[in-house]
RNA sequence: GGCACCGUCGCCAAGUGGUAAGGCAGAGGUCUGCAAAACCUUUAUCGGCGGUUCGAGUCCGCCCGGUGCCUCCA
């Protein structure tokens, strides 16, 4: 199964229509499970036997710890809305109880029904929509349905920011684009799978720039390899039959342990680097090798890693960098000409006064058999 | 005030009953003109106190510290 997730995440996306989305949630009413007052249309929640359970809440602790002035329209501090009245100036709908639109929980059961089914999977969210969120949303459903709308719910820890979480309404947050403009989209992704879904996750430019120089060394470890092994065909099979993805499968399967999986990928980078040295020397064993690095590649596109090419990817963090920090490459390539003309002539010590210049600007220099690359500290 | 969750090496982060994964940084080494990259070696008894157990980071209690939820934001 987690070898064909790959190819089915991507299809599973849609982009709902614009428009009204509700549930039948009338006959809820029939049944005595909801209420009309005012214009507004009620859940019971006392209706529901299953109130509480997912987020562990006992109804008891729920009302002894209300805190906010009870709305005199509802029978029950505890119940919510299904239908609110509209005020003059909001956008309404027409409904057997007068203008209104749909309760703020109403949207996820209908959408949920409408493209899963009564009852679905998995369901996703941050932590601070257990409650009351995702209770209302089972109750509802399970009141128009009669059945659980959801078999297993996954709620992430928050992403903070100096211990606090990250949200629109805090105003502490970074879109994408920010982070973008200084690390690649790659970086970021192995930054977010290095800890559990689970736990909060500090954000922090260190944390990204140590999550940079690993998804580099992966790279390089499948750059050293695929130097090697060239074009070697490796079969699916063979890929679902290694015991490197069993293991990883193993992480996974215990509720998504990609914390472990990045592990596994980090020991393993430096097993194909290491038998890279092996094979250098004339030990043989392409075939192996290839085989490896074809299932190190494979694990890492089920986390949505090393999807690129080492040079493809190599360009990307480079030009980010050549932007942020307005570097003048002309002038950087001059230098490693300067550089290498004198290591020609074995002047050693113009060539470091060159590199010593370079380091000034935060350029790194690594001579290859390919030529001089360089890189940005 | 009520209810939850969290506190593991300098930093990040797995592990939830059998004697601490992984990464970054640091130290030493191989390689290199010197470097870089890569590779090798190396660094913790788990916030505090008490308890349960043959055995606890892992269970229980208390304390300290941090966070979250308790609202018609979705």
């Amino acid at each position: 199964m987690f070898a064909e997730s790959r190819s089915t995440i991507i299809a599973m996306l849609v982009m709902p229509d614009q428009g009204l989305f509700l549930i039948p949630f009338s006959s809820l009413i029939e049944r005595g499970k909801a209420y009309e007052s005012e214009g507004d249309v009620f859940y019971s929640v006392s209706s529901f036997d299953g109130y509480g359970q997912l987020s562990g809440k006992n109804i008891e602790d729920l009302q002894a710890g209300a805190r906010v002035d009870v709305n005199e329209k509802k029978r029950d501090a505890l119940d919510f809305v299904l239908w609110k009245k509209s005020k003059p100036d909001e956008p309404n709908w027409n409904s057997p109880w007068g203008a209104g639109r749909p309760g703020w929980h109403i949207e996820c059961s209908a959408m949920g029904r409408k493209y899963f089914g009564d009852t679905f999977d998995i369901h996703g969210g941050g932590k601070d929509l257990v409650f009351p969120h995702h209770e209302n949303e089972i109750a509802q459903s399970c009141g128009v349905t009669g059945c659980l709308p959801v078999r297993f719910w996954v709620h992430n820890g928050f992403v903070n920011i100096d211990k606090e979480k990250m949200s629109k309404s805090l105003g502490n947050f970074f879109t994408l684009r920010d982070i973008y403009k200084k690390f690649h989209p790659e970086a970021l992704r192995l930054f977010l799978v290095s800890s559990h879904y689970r736990s909060p996750i500090d954000f922090s430019m260190k944390n990204l720039e140590d999550a940079e120089k690993v998804i580099l060394r992966f790279y390089e470890a499948l750059d050293n390899a695929g130097s090697i092994v060239g074009d070697h065909n490796v079969s699916l099979e063979e890929i679902k039959n290694h015991p490197f993805l069993a293991k990883c499968e193993k992480a996974m399967n215990d509720d998504f342990n990609t914390a472990v999986v990045v592990a596994h990928l980090n020991e393993e980078s430096r097993g194909i680097n290491s038998e890279c040295s092996l094979i250098g020397n004339g030990e043989g064993g392409k075939k192996n090798l290839a085989l490896r690095l074809s299932t190190f590649k494979f694990v890492g596109e089920l986390l949505g890693l090393l999807t690129g090419s080492p040079e493809k990817i190599r360009q990307e963090i480079f030009n980010i960098k050549k932007t942020e920090l307005e570097l003048d490459v002309e002038k950087i390539e001059c230098l490693i000409n300067d550089r290498n003309e004198a290591r020609k002539n074995k002047d050693w010590g113009r060539a470091d006064e060159c590199r010593e210049e370079l380091a000034q600007m935060g350029v790194v220099l690594e001579d290859t058999s390919k030529g001089t690359e360089w890189k940005i500290k």
